[in-house]
DNA sequence: CAGGGACTAGATTGATCGCTCTAGCGAGTA
DNA sequence: TACTCGCTAGAGCGATCAATCTAGTCCCTG
């Protein structure tokens, strides 16, 4: 059971990674939640960017859960890596190159426009980068090397899931996989 | 001297590149190119639409053209990418975080909602990729291989773009350089 | 000089945008 | 039964959206 206002994050988060913050409608997203209209002002008084960024900062949240959820099971960190990379390919292409990355379309859109927005998104991209470095250091990894690791890995993430989504292919997402694993697993016997 | 026709689409390709397409207004458009507004639509009777996919596939010429630029005066092949990246991040960092990828903030947003548009987008993709891949193979790199390595830079290179863009920081520009080059070295010593 | 096609100019269209407003619903307390 | 208050409901605001339309200007060609 899911309350309203939960409702209109979701699927404001959900449409945002989609087709973006700008072309996305209010009236779009309360239909699309079955909420009412009123209930959009009286939880969001900011209005849509209020509603925006905390739908950025939800769905963020909600991806960064992936790390442990995949790295942990995982025997090693490089097959961990290569699971992340894979789940994302099967996903992308499950939900027909529609779900990408949750925050990337509005952070590209919103960056020289909403000051508020870039915020959030810039958080939610820090909060990753601090998730995914500590599981380098835990393998061994200098705090440094595993920082640039992480961005490494998360830009090679990002990238690909624009190529993907513009060639409706999951190559890109596989080679990335592959360079972002071979490159931790050289820095692993260094 | 420039045409009424050009300017619209060098205007419009820089309004879509910093804000995207769906934020983006014809009249915006027109009054940023100082064009009158029956021009565009006897130019473009194809509307927004038709001008949005000239704008990509004109701006993804032109930024194509960066490779020979770069790759031709290096010394080698390893160098050419450091420089690539290293240019990226100080033209970033010049327009205040503006100007990133020409088409990655439209391939993201449209890539669901306009297959016109989509094409467009994909098209400019693979044209970067056959100009890169071309570049390694004269290297001395196999083809598939060379395929693979490109498709990973323009990855590594869209990914950073987003993450520098919304953290305001070339940080991810100049790691992402350095892993794409240190995976270039190793490709060639193989 | 006359005619025609390329281009300019902007008023106007209906639809949609984000948002405000008032009215009322319904569950909980007194 | 009264009263409150969190939430619902949607009509309606001015502004702006992409796009169409007619009228007019300009230059090139015959």
């Amino acid at each position: 059971m899911s309350t309203t206002r939960d409702r209109i994050v979701d699927t404001s988060a959900e449409l945002f990674r989609r087709q973006g913050y700008a072309a996305t409608g209010i009236k779009q997203i309360v239909t699309a939640a079955q909420a009412p209209f009123g209930s959009l002002y009286h939880f969001f008084p900011g209005g849509k960017e209020q509603l925006g960024a905390e739908a950025i900062r939800t769905s963020g949240a909600l991806y960064e859960q992936l790390i442990p959820a995949i790295f942990d099971p995982a025997p090693d960190l490089v097959t961990a890596v290569r699971m992340f990379f894979a789940g994302a390919a099967a996903h992308l292409e499950e939900t027909d190159y529609e779900d990408a990355c949750p925050i990337a379309t509005v952070a590209l859109e919103v960056s020289s426009s909403s000051e508020t927005m870039r915020e959030a998104c810039a958080d939610v991209f820090d909060s990753w980068i601090a998730a995914g470095a500590s599981r380098h250091t835990e393998a061994g990894i200098g705090e440094a090397r595993a920082r640039e690791l992480t961005i490494a890995m998360i830009a090679a993430l990002e990238g690909a899931f624009v190529l993907a989504r513009a060639l409706r292919s999951t190559e890109p997402l596989h080679i990335a996989g592959d360079v972002v694993a071979a490159t931790v697993q050289r820095a692993l016997s260094a």
